[in-house]
DNA sequence: AACGCTATGTCAGAATACTGACATGAGTCA
DNA sequence: TGACTCATGTCAGTATTCTGACATAGCGTT
Protein backbone atom coordinates (compact mmCIF):
# COMPACT_ATOMS: atom_id res chain seq x y z
CA UNK A 1 0.00 0.00 0.00
CA UNK A 2 1.18 3.12 -1.05
CA UNK A 3 0.71 4.86 2.63
CA UNK A 4 3.52 7.07 3.36
CA UNK A 5 2.51 9.58 5.63
CA UNK A 6 -0.17 11.52 2.96
CA UNK A 7 -2.62 12.04 5.53
CA UNK A 8 -0.37 14.66 6.91
CA UNK A 9 -1.65 17.26 4.58
CA UNK A 10 -5.48 15.72 4.65
CA UNK A 11 -7.43 19.34 5.01
CA UNK A 12 -10.55 19.73 7.37
CA UNK A 13 -12.53 19.39 4.64
CA UNK A 14 -11.65 15.99 3.39
CA UNK A 15 -11.36 15.02 7.20
CA UNK A 16 -15.32 16.13 7.68
CA UNK A 17 -15.91 13.95 4.50
CA UNK A 18 -14.58 11.02 6.18
CA UNK A 19 -15.68 11.25 9.45
CA UNK A 20 -18.98 11.49 7.84
CA UNK A 21 -18.34 8.13 5.52
CA UNK A 22 -16.86 6.33 8.72
CA UNK A 23 -19.81 7.08 10.73
CA UNK A 24 -22.51 6.42 7.85
CA UNK A 25 -20.70 2.92 7.18
CA UNK A 26 -20.39 2.00 11.00
CA UNK A 27 -24.33 3.03 11.51
CA UNK A 28 -25.34 1.19 8.41
CA UNK A 29 -23.43 -2.06 9.51
CA UNK A 30 -25.32 -1.61 12.50
CA UNK A 31 -29.08 -0.49 11.29
CA UNK A 32 -28.39 -4.20 8.62
CA UNK A 33 -29.52 -6.43 11.49
CA UNK A 34 -32.57 -4.68 12.42
CA UNK A 35 -33.82 -4.34 8.84
CA UNK A 36 -33.09 -1.07 8.84
CA UNK A 37 -31.08 1.90 6.66
CA UNK A 38 -29.83 5.73 8.28
CA UNK A 39 -32.19 6.93 5.77
CA UNK A 40 -34.89 5.02 7.34
CA UNK A 41 -34.05 5.64 11.55
CA UNK A 42 -33.24 9.38 10.80
CA UNK A 43 -37.11 9.50 9.92
CA UNK A 44 -37.86 7.33 12.86
CA UNK A 45 -36.01 9.23 15.37
CA UNK A 46 -37.37 12.51 13.87
CA UNK A 47 -40.55 11.34 14.14
CA UNK A 48 -40.10 10.76 18.03
CA UNK A 49 -38.92 13.93 18.59
CA UNK A 50 -41.28 16.09 17.03
CA UNK A 51 -44.19 13.98 16.09
CA UNK A 52 -46.57 15.03 13.49
CA UNK A 53 -43.69 16.23 10.98
CA UNK A 54 -44.91 16.74 7.26
CA UNK A 55 -43.26 14.92 4.36
CA UNK A 56 -40.98 17.73 3.53
CA UNK A 57 -39.79 18.67 6.35
CA UNK A 58 -38.75 14.75 7.41
CA UNK A 59 -36.74 14.42 4.44
CA UNK A 60 -34.86 18.51 4.64
CA UNK A 61 -33.80 16.35 8.56
CA UNK A 62 -32.85 13.32 6.64
CA UNK A 63 -31.39 14.89 4.02
CA UNK A 64 -32.72 13.83 1.16
CA UNK A 65 -35.15 15.18 -1.85
CA UNK A 66 -39.14 15.27 -0.65
CA UNK A 67 -39.60 12.12 -3.23
CA UNK A 68 -37.68 10.00 -1.87
CA UNK A 69 -39.13 10.09 1.15
CA UNK A 70 -42.42 9.66 0.09
CA UNK A 71 -41.75 6.51 -1.34
CA UNK A 72 -39.64 5.54 2.60
CA UNK A 73 -42.92 6.69 4.20
CA UNK A 74 -45.07 4.89 2.01
CA UNK A 75 -42.93 1.96 3.27
CA UNK A 76 -43.40 2.52 6.70
CA UNK A 77 -46.77 3.40 6.43
CA UNK A 78 -47.26 -0.23 4.68
CA UNK A 79 -45.09 -1.40 7.58
CA UNK A 80 -47.48 -0.22 10.32
CA UNK A 81 -44.40 1.33 11.59
CA UNK A 82 -46.28 5.11 11.03
CA UNK A 83 -49.86 6.07 10.15
CA UNK A 84 -50.61 9.25 8.65
CA UNK A 85 -54.35 10.64 8.32
CA UNK A 86 -55.95 9.90 4.35
CA UNK A 87 -56.64 13.88 4.04
CA UNK A 88 -54.60 16.63 4.83
CA UNK A 89 -56.73 18.07 8.12
CA UNK A 90 -55.02 22.01 6.61
CA UNK A 91 -53.43 22.23 3.48
CA UNK A 92 -51.72 19.29 1.31
CA UNK A 93 -49.33 18.64 4.72
CA UNK A 94 -50.11 15.02 5.91
CA UNK A 95 -48.32 15.07 9.85
CA UNK A 96 -46.92 11.56 9.80
CA UNK A 97 -46.77 9.91 13.80
CA UNK A 98 -45.24 6.62 14.42
CA UNK A 99 -47.03 3.89 15.96
CA UNK A 100 -46.58 1.30 18.85
CA UNK A 101 -44.70 -0.57 16.40
CA UNK A 102 -42.68 1.89 14.84
CA UNK A 103 -41.70 2.67 18.32
CA UNK A 104 -40.28 -0.37 19.32
CA UNK A 105 -38.06 -0.29 16.17
CA UNK A 106 -37.23 2.82 17.17
CA UNK A 107 -35.72 1.89 20.15
CA UNK A 108 -33.66 -1.23 19.01
CA UNK A 109 -32.41 0.94 16.00
CA UNK A 110 -31.66 3.89 18.89
CA UNK A 111 -29.62 2.31 21.20
CA UNK A 112 -27.98 0.53 18.44
CA UNK A 113 -26.80 4.08 16.89
CA UNK A 114 -25.97 5.03 20.02
CA UNK A 115 -23.28 2.69 20.98
CA UNK A 116 -21.63 3.43 17.29
CA UNK A 117 -22.04 7.54 18.90
CA UNK A 118 -20.09 6.43 22.00
CA UNK A 119 -17.54 4.78 20.02
CA UNK A 120 -17.06 7.75 17.90
CA UNK A 121 -16.52 9.96 21.14
CA UNK A 122 -14.67 7.20 23.14
CA UNK A 123 -11.61 8.95 22.35
CA UNK A 124 -12.66 12.01 23.28
CA UNK A 125 -12.43 14.20 26.69
CA UNK A 126 -15.96 15.86 27.95
CA UNK A 127 -14.53 19.43 26.83
CA UNK A 128 -13.91 18.30 23.68
CA UNK A 129 -16.62 17.09 22.81
CA UNK A 130 -18.71 20.59 23.88
CA UNK A 131 -15.82 21.75 21.58
CA UNK A 132 -16.70 19.37 18.81
CA UNK A 133 -20.42 20.66 19.13
CA UNK A 134 -19.68 24.19 18.82
CA UNK A 135 -17.01 23.59 16.09
CA UNK A 136 -19.35 21.69 13.87
CA UNK A 137 -22.45 24.21 14.30
CA UNK A 138 -19.73 27.32 13.33
CA UNK A 139 -19.15 25.18 10.11
CA UNK A 140 -22.44 24.59 9.65
CA UNK A 141 -23.67 28.20 9.85
CA UNK A 142 -20.72 29.54 8.20
CA UNK A 143 -21.52 27.53 5.08
CA UNK A 144 -24.93 28.51 5.36
CA UNK A 145 -24.29 32.40 5.38
CA UNK B 1 -42.10 26.36 10.17
CA UNK B 2 -42.32 24.54 13.35
CA UNK B 3 -38.40 25.43 14.61
CA UNK B 4 -39.04 25.74 18.60
CA UNK B 5 -35.49 25.65 19.74
CA UNK B 6 -35.26 21.93 18.24
CA UNK B 7 -31.35 21.80 17.61
CA UNK B 8 -30.73 22.43 21.22
CA UNK B 9 -30.58 18.16 21.23
CA UNK B 10 -29.06 17.37 18.39
CA UNK B 11 -26.60 14.82 18.57
CA UNK B 12 -23.14 15.18 17.71
CA UNK B 13 -23.56 11.93 14.76
CA UNK B 14 -26.05 14.57 13.63
CA UNK B 15 -24.48 17.94 13.43
CA UNK B 16 -21.41 15.61 11.61
CA UNK B 17 -23.38 14.61 8.87
CA UNK B 18 -25.35 18.09 8.67
CA UNK B 19 -22.48 19.76 8.53
CA UNK B 20 -20.62 17.33 5.98
CA UNK B 21 -24.17 17.86 3.87
CA UNK B 22 -23.61 21.74 3.60
CA UNK B 23 -19.81 21.26 2.85
CA UNK B 24 -20.75 18.93 0.03
CA UNK B 25 -23.45 21.05 -1.28
CA UNK B 26 -21.45 24.54 -1.07
CA UNK B 27 -18.78 22.51 -3.57
CA UNK B 28 -21.23 21.09 -5.54
CA UNK B 29 -22.09 24.78 -6.13
CA UNK B 30 -19.00 26.16 -7.20
CA UNK B 31 -17.39 23.34 -9.00
CA UNK B 32 -21.03 23.25 -11.42
CA UNK B 33 -19.74 26.25 -13.16
CA UNK B 34 -16.06 25.05 -14.09
CA UNK B 35 -18.69 21.47 -15.38
CA UNK B 36 -17.10 19.22 -12.16
CA UNK B 37 -18.78 17.18 -9.23
CA UNK B 38 -17.20 16.94 -5.77
CA UNK B 39 -16.00 13.18 -6.91
CA UNK B 40 -14.63 15.05 -10.12
CA UNK B 41 -12.67 16.98 -8.58
CA UNK B 42 -11.44 14.90 -5.23
CA UNK B 43 -10.28 12.14 -8.25
CA UNK B 44 -8.13 15.42 -9.75
CA UNK B 45 -6.83 16.48 -6.27
CA UNK B 46 -5.43 12.88 -5.86
CA UNK B 47 -3.91 12.67 -8.44
CA UNK B 48 -2.53 15.85 -7.71
CA UNK B 49 -1.11 15.07 -4.35
CA UNK B 50 -0.29 10.86 -5.33
CA UNK B 51 0.58 10.92 -9.28
CA UNK B 52 0.06 6.85 -10.64
CA UNK B 53 -2.87 6.53 -8.43
CA UNK B 54 -4.42 3.43 -9.15
CA UNK B 55 -8.54 2.96 -9.83
CA UNK B 56 -9.14 1.20 -6.76
CA UNK B 57 -6.82 3.86 -4.75
CA UNK B 58 -8.71 6.63 -6.22
CA UNK B 59 -12.11 5.00 -5.14
CA UNK B 60 -11.13 4.68 -1.61
CA UNK B 61 -9.88 8.34 -1.02
CA UNK B 62 -13.19 9.71 -2.96
CA UNK B 63 -15.58 7.28 -1.17
CA UNK B 64 -17.21 6.14 -3.91
CA UNK B 65 -16.71 1.94 -5.47
CA UNK B 66 -14.29 1.43 -8.10
CA UNK B 67 -16.77 0.36 -10.78
CA UNK B 68 -18.24 4.12 -10.28
CA UNK B 69 -14.65 5.52 -10.59
CA UNK B 70 -13.69 3.51 -13.43
CA UNK B 71 -16.72 4.99 -15.69
CA UNK B 72 -15.35 8.49 -14.29
CA UNK B 73 -11.69 7.72 -15.13
CA UNK B 74 -13.05 6.72 -18.65
CA UNK B 75 -14.91 9.81 -19.39
CA UNK B 76 -11.65 11.78 -17.67
CA UNK B 77 -9.28 10.13 -20.32
CA UNK B 78 -11.57 11.00 -22.76
CA UNK B 79 -12.13 14.60 -22.18
CA UNK B 80 -8.04 14.92 -22.02
CA UNK B 81 -7.54 15.46 -18.06
CA UNK B 82 -5.75 11.94 -17.22
CA UNK B 83 -3.89 9.24 -18.62
CA UNK B 84 -3.05 5.49 -18.32
CA UNK B 85 -1.12 3.12 -20.13
CA UNK B 86 -2.81 0.82 -22.61
CA UNK B 87 -0.87 -2.19 -20.85
CA UNK B 88 -0.25 -2.72 -16.77
CA UNK B 89 3.19 -2.68 -16.42
CA UNK B 90 3.16 -4.88 -13.32
CA UNK B 91 -0.08 -6.40 -12.16
CA UNK B 92 -3.54 -5.63 -13.66
CA UNK B 93 -2.63 -1.92 -12.04
CA UNK B 94 -3.50 0.70 -14.42
CA UNK B 95 -0.93 3.87 -13.36
CA UNK B 96 -3.26 7.39 -13.60
CA UNK B 97 -1.16 10.84 -13.96
CA UNK B 98 -2.55 13.98 -14.83
CA UNK B 99 -2.09 15.67 -18.13
CA UNK B 100 -1.44 19.21 -17.78
CA UNK B 101 -5.29 20.21 -18.89
CA UNK B 102 -6.02 18.47 -16.18
CA UNK B 103 -3.85 20.23 -14.14
CA UNK B 104 -5.08 23.38 -15.14
CA UNK B 105 -8.58 22.35 -14.83
CA UNK B 106 -7.86 21.58 -11.14
CA UNK B 107 -6.56 24.45 -10.45
CA UNK B 108 -9.45 26.47 -10.89
CA UNK B 109 -11.63 23.99 -9.04
CA UNK B 110 -9.07 23.47 -6.01
CA UNK B 111 -9.20 27.88 -6.14
CA UNK B 112 -13.27 27.46 -5.67
CA UNK B 113 -12.91 24.54 -3.39
CA UNK B 114 -10.57 26.55 -0.98
CA UNK B 115 -12.79 29.21 -0.96
CA UNK B 116 -15.22 27.19 0.23
CA UNK B 117 -13.06 25.54 3.17
CA UNK B 118 -12.09 29.31 3.87
CA UNK B 119 -15.81 29.95 4.08
CA UNK B 120 -16.23 27.31 6.58
CA UNK B 121 -13.63 27.86 8.70
CA UNK B 122 -14.16 31.57 8.88
CA UNK B 123 -15.92 31.82 12.33
CA UNK B 124 -13.27 29.48 14.19
CA UNK B 125 -9.92 30.38 15.54
CA UNK B 126 -6.51 28.98 14.51
CA UNK B 127 -6.53 26.93 17.38
CA UNK B 128 -9.67 25.67 17.29
CA UNK B 129 -8.70 24.70 13.69
CA UNK B 130 -6.42 22.73 15.60
CA UNK B 131 -8.80 21.45 17.54
CA UNK B 132 -11.31 20.27 14.81
CA UNK B 133 -8.75 18.36 13.25
CA UNK B 134 -7.62 16.42 15.82
CA UNK B 135 -10.80 15.95 17.20
CA UNK B 136 -11.71 14.53 13.60
CA UNK B 137 -9.00 12.44 13.54
CA UNK B 138 -10.08 10.84 16.59
CA UNK B 139 -13.29 10.06 15.75
CA UNK B 140 -12.15 8.88 12.36
CA UNK B 141 -9.85 6.43 13.63
CA UNK B 142 -12.50 5.30 16.63
CA UNK B 143 -15.01 4.69 14.38
CA UNK B 144 -12.09 2.53 11.98
CA UNK B 145 -10.85 0.63 15.05
C1' DA C 1 -60.84 40.40 -3.88
C1' DA C 2 -57.11 39.43 -6.79
C1' DC C 3 -52.58 38.83 -7.65
C1' DG C 4 -47.91 36.96 -6.88
C1' DC C 5 -44.90 34.01 -4.07
C1' DT C 6 -43.74 30.03 -1.70
C1' DA C 7 -44.26 25.33 -0.21
C1' DT C 8 -46.39 20.94 -0.43
C1' DG C 9 -47.50 16.23 -2.31
C1' DT C 10 -47.16 13.54 -6.26
C1' DC C 11 -46.18 11.53 -10.92
C1' DA C 12 -42.94 10.10 -14.49
C1' DG C 13 -38.42 9.73 -16.46
C1' DA C 14 -33.38 10.14 -16.24
C1' DA C 15 -29.13 9.81 -14.00
C1' DT C 16 -26.29 7.84 -10.85
C1' DA C 17 -24.20 4.61 -7.82
C1' DC C 18 -24.29 0.16 -6.11
C1' DT C 19 -24.25 -5.21 -5.71
C1' DG C 20 -22.88 -9.45 -7.72
C1' DA C 21 -19.79 -11.99 -10.37
C1' DC C 22 -15.80 -13.26 -13.21
C1' DA C 23 -10.94 -13.89 -14.71
C1' DT C 24 -6.45 -12.57 -13.66
C1' DG C 25 -2.14 -11.18 -11.23
C1' DA C 26 0.65 -10.69 -6.79
C1' DG C 27 2.04 -12.27 -2.45
C1' DT C 28 2.32 -15.92 1.18
C1' DC C 29 3.25 -20.25 3.01
C1' DA C 30 3.91 -25.10 3.19
C1' DT D 1 6.39 -25.76 -7.18
C1' DG D 2 1.58 -25.60 -5.93
C1' DA D 3 -2.28 -24.15 -3.21
C1' DC D 4 -4.31 -20.44 -1.03
C1' DT D 5 -5.67 -15.76 -0.19
C1' DC D 6 -6.30 -11.22 -1.46
C1' DA D 7 -6.77 -7.24 -4.58
C1' DT D 8 -7.53 -5.45 -9.04
C1' DG D 9 -10.07 -4.25 -13.37
C1' DT D 10 -14.18 -5.06 -15.69
C1' DC D 11 -18.87 -6.60 -17.23
C1' DA D 12 -23.83 -6.83 -16.51
C1' DG D 13 -27.92 -5.97 -14.01
C1' DT D 14 -30.30 -3.90 -10.14
C1' DA D 15 -31.54 -0.32 -6.97
C1' DT D 16 -31.75 3.98 -5.49
C1' DT D 17 -31.87 8.74 -5.70
C1' DC D 18 -32.43 12.78 -8.10
C1' DT D 19 -34.33 16.28 -11.65
C1' DG D 20 -38.27 18.11 -13.93
C1' DA D 21 -42.96 19.16 -13.92
C1' DC D 22 -47.73 19.70 -12.40
C1' DA D 23 -51.84 21.08 -9.64
C1' DT D 24 -52.99 22.89 -5.41
C1' DA D 25 -53.04 25.31 -0.73
C1' DG D 26 -51.49 28.97 2.46
C1' DC D 27 -49.77 33.78 2.99
C1' DG D 28 -48.86 38.34 2.24
C1' DT D 29 -49.40 42.56 -0.46
C1' DT D 30 -51.70 45.51 -3.32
Amino acid sequence: MSQDGVDLDKSLAYLLKEASSALRAAMEEVLRPLGMNVTHYACLELLAQRPGLSNSELARGAFVTRQTMNVLLQALEREGDVTRPAEAPVGKVLPTRLTPRGRRRLEKASAAVRSVEVRMLSGLTEPEQAAAFQILQSMIHSLRG
